[in-house]
DNA sequence: TCGTGGTTACAAAAAGGTGCGTAATTTACT
DNA sequence: AGTAAATTACGCACCTTTTTGTAACCACGA
């Protein structure tokens, strides 16, 4: 999805939430502070290339900081905006009502 | 995105509202009852194979219902079901938060 | 030589677009 | 009256575009 149809912000925000890993690294960065191998720890099945990829496109959201700090081994930390913590209930906001629904057996008949 | 990676209901909303046209379907049904050719028309950029693709997808998540009536010219309806007008709130919520942040300017340094 | 946090190039896989076919009936034309 | 064409909501096959994975490379130190 790499254009707009309208200027609508609902299609905006799908924009950068849309796919696997966007609410997943959200959900293991709202644990708190993330380093680049952290984040590939908790989901193993990651490349370095996408983390890498969904990680910038979530800095220039505004969702998360990058912060680097130059030393020996070379060490960069990530972390939620307060606006990315704004997100987070939202997101979860959805994941309930999912489980409400599906749990409700088939929506179409009920 | 064919397969899930946990079993996070995050990440089954996911993999049901990623892509363009999930949620911008979600919006134009909330006017109401839509046809196939309606929606077509409210967006005229989606082709009718993804369009019929993610009505499937929608139906199937029991977000939206199929109605067929056999006639003549073959007539067939899509609504939001009673779990997809609890979504729309949802959806909505993430356009406003998006609104919020991009008004706020640049987040990482405010 | 390994670990850190990447980037780049190439290849595979997935998503998406295009156009044709279909069924049944009305309408349009001759 | 007879024939052709249009409408509706798709499914299917083929082909292009986009996304993602793989592997290699980088610098810097311990």
């Amino acid at each position: 999805m790499k254009s707009r149809v309208s200027r609508c912000p609902i299609e905006e925000v799908m924009q950068i939430l849309s796919g696997r890993w966007p609410t997943l690294l959200i959900y293991y960065l709202k644990q708190g502070t993330k380093r680049f191998s952290d984040l590939r720890r908790d989901n193993p099945t990651i490349s370095h290339k996408m983390l890498a990829l969904e990680l910038r496109k979530l800095e220039d959201a505004g969702i998360v900081t990058r912060t680097e700090f130059d030393g020996y081994p070379l060490r960069v930390e990530y972390e939620l905006t307060p606006a990315g913590e704004r997100l987070v209930p939202l997101i979860d906001a959805l994941g309930d009502w999912w489980e409400a629904t599906s749990d409700a057996g088939v929506p179409s008949i009920a």
